[in-house]
RNA sequence: GGGCCGUUAGCUCAGCUGGUAGAGCAGGGGACUCUUAAUCCCAAGGUCGAAGGUUCGAUCCCUUCACGGCCCA
């Protein structure tokens, strides 16, 4: 075909659900008056000698097209006959109900709009091969409808989410992604070069230490919804790229905005759902606030009989259960990694309904507040949900003596090996020293979130194009 | 990074104990004037993921590699 002679455009287009929900009352054989024009992708043909029958789908729905050879003469009907499954195609037409009573089109213009070159996928058992439809999304949404619904309820979550965010006053904003010095994440950075200053620059791991010196320049509430990248491993809850939100609200506690959380994803859930109740591997669960609160420690001590956060810093207890376990702690170096990893293996996967975990260890919790009266602890909380982590925030830090030792603690453990361990960022207390109010702070994962709204079990499957092998 | 499993026509899948591969759909040709996964006839379509090895002979057994999936880290 050649494809100069195509249209480069097809004006006055209806969308096929308009002309469905319209045209829904035409009785068997009547003929509506409207002229309509569709266009959209062939699905479906069924010859029938002298009348044809093509299956066209947009965006909005799918409709049966009818031709009849005595009312479009030889040559056009030729052309509707040989139409390939896949082809693009715009008619003209009014509406009819065949005999056998479904809803059509009939043909009485026919425009080729752009041919499918390549053999379409088999239409009966759509596309099974995983890998194919990570690779080749087009063909994914092109034959599977429920791939396309779920990407539509991805897109509609986060349009509520900034929503909910922007009638609360807050202000989207856009940090850099390109980042001389990465922070704000315990994660290993993605390295790039920028030649004409001839210096290497990471991708952010999180958007939080930027986003703070702008409340600390008096933007009281804002929020980044954008990728972060981490240069980790891949799995059901893992992509290298992955969609962050943040938000900090200036004058909050970790106690406000964890409130905030809670109704963040309820509020997301509705706009998409309609529903706070969904149900996550088989159970079902309510997203409606309040969540349950549990301490990190009281969580661990469920699950094993240890509360490691009421034995001092002693990590021999902890090895002990751990190794008795059959848990490998050879990358477990420290105490704080040590409950990390316990709260990973033993508490994580359990918390299926949504629940905060709170008071968190100051070891790994390099940028949040103290916690007054609690020596050792932070104001922080972690939201877990279908045993996942989905978000995590607390009290800000904004004493910058206190950040400055534990940025030097951080460089400290870099040093004894910890790859994912914070630089010092001088830059960042420097914006402490001119005064960060009290703050608090929430990073919530989106792409998990979406897993939780669209019923996935992988990531990969709410990803558009998520990370493979070339 | 480790373990297990998978990779056969464009797609979805068969293929027995080792004897050089089949079907349906799609694509091509034809029949058919209301089909709904239309039906019927004809022809075509393969580096059996890649490379080695064993064997008279390998899609099948062995080794390595690539890619994917699941689990563990």
């Amino acid at each position: 075909m050649d494809f100069a002679s195509l249209p480069h455009r097809f004006g006055e287009r209806d969308a096929i659900g308009a002309l469905r929900a319209a045209e829904e009352g035409l009785a068997n054989e009547q003929a509506g008056t409207r002229q309509w024009r569709v266009a959209g992708r062939v699905l479906a043909r069924r010859g029938q000698g002298g009348v044809s029958f093509i299956d066209l789908e947009d965006m909005s729905g799918r409709v049966q097209l009818l031709a009849d050879l005595e009312r479009l003469g030889e040559d056009v009907f030729e052309q509707v006959r040989s139409v390939s499954i896949g082809d693009l195609i715009g008619v003209a037409g009014v509406a009819r109900r065949t005999r056998r009573g479904e809803l059509s089109v009939e043909v009485a213009e026919w425009i080729e709009l752009a041919p499918c070159r390549l053999p379409f996928p088999d239409r009966h058992h759509g596309l099974q091969d995983v890998e194919v439809r990570h690779r080749q999304r087009y063909l994914d949404l092109m034959t599977d409808p429920a791939a396309r619904e779920r990407f539509v309820a991805r897109s509609r979550m986060v349009a509520g989410i900034r929503r909910s965010l922007d009638d609360a006053g807050f202000l989207e904003v856009e940090t850099p992604v390109l980042q001389p010095l990465y922070g704000g994440a315990a994660a290993r950075p993605f390295v790039t070069h920028h030649n004409a200053l001839d210096r290497d620059l990471y991708l952010r791991v999180a958007t939080e230490l930027y986003l703070k010196r702008l409340v600390v320049g008096g933007l009281e509430r804002v929020y980044e919804l954008g990728k972060d990248f981490r240069n980790e491993g891949v799995s059901f809850k893992h992509n290298p790229e992955f969609t962050m939100l943040e938000f900090y609200e200036a004058y909050a506690d970790c106690e406000d905005v964890m409130a905030r959380t809670e109704q963040l994803v309820a509020a997301a859930a509705i706009s998409v759902l309609g529903t706070t109740k969904i149900t996550v591997k088989g159970t079902a669960v309510d997203l409606a606030p309040p969540w349950p609160r549990v301490t990190l420690g009281e969580a661990i001590r469920q699950q094993t009989g240890i509360d490691p956060l009421a034995l001092g810093r002693d990590s021999a207890p902890l090895l002990a259960r751990m190794q008795a376990d059959g848990m490998d702690t050879s990358h477990d170096k420290t105490w704080a990694q040590l409950v990390d990893h316990m709260l990973s293996h033993y508490v994580e996967p359990t918390l299926i309904a949504p629940t905060f975990l709170t008071d968190y260890p100051v070891e790994l919790s390099p940028l949040a507040r103290r916690k007054p009266g609690a020596d050792g602890l932070v104001e922080r909380f972690e939201a877990f949900c279908g045993g996942m982590e989905i978000s995590n925030g607390f009290s800000e830090l904004n004493d910058p003596d206190d950040q400055r030792a534990r940025f030097e603690e951080q460089a400290a453990a870099g040093r004894a090996g910890d790859e994912e361990a914070h630089p010092v960022d001088e830059d960042y207390l420097t914006a402490l020293e001119y005064g960060l109010p009290p703050t608090g702070g929430v990073g919530l994962g989106i792409d998990r979130l979406a897993m939780l709204l669209t019923g996935q079990d992988t990531i990969r499957e709410v990803v558009l194009f998520p990370a493979m092998r070339t």
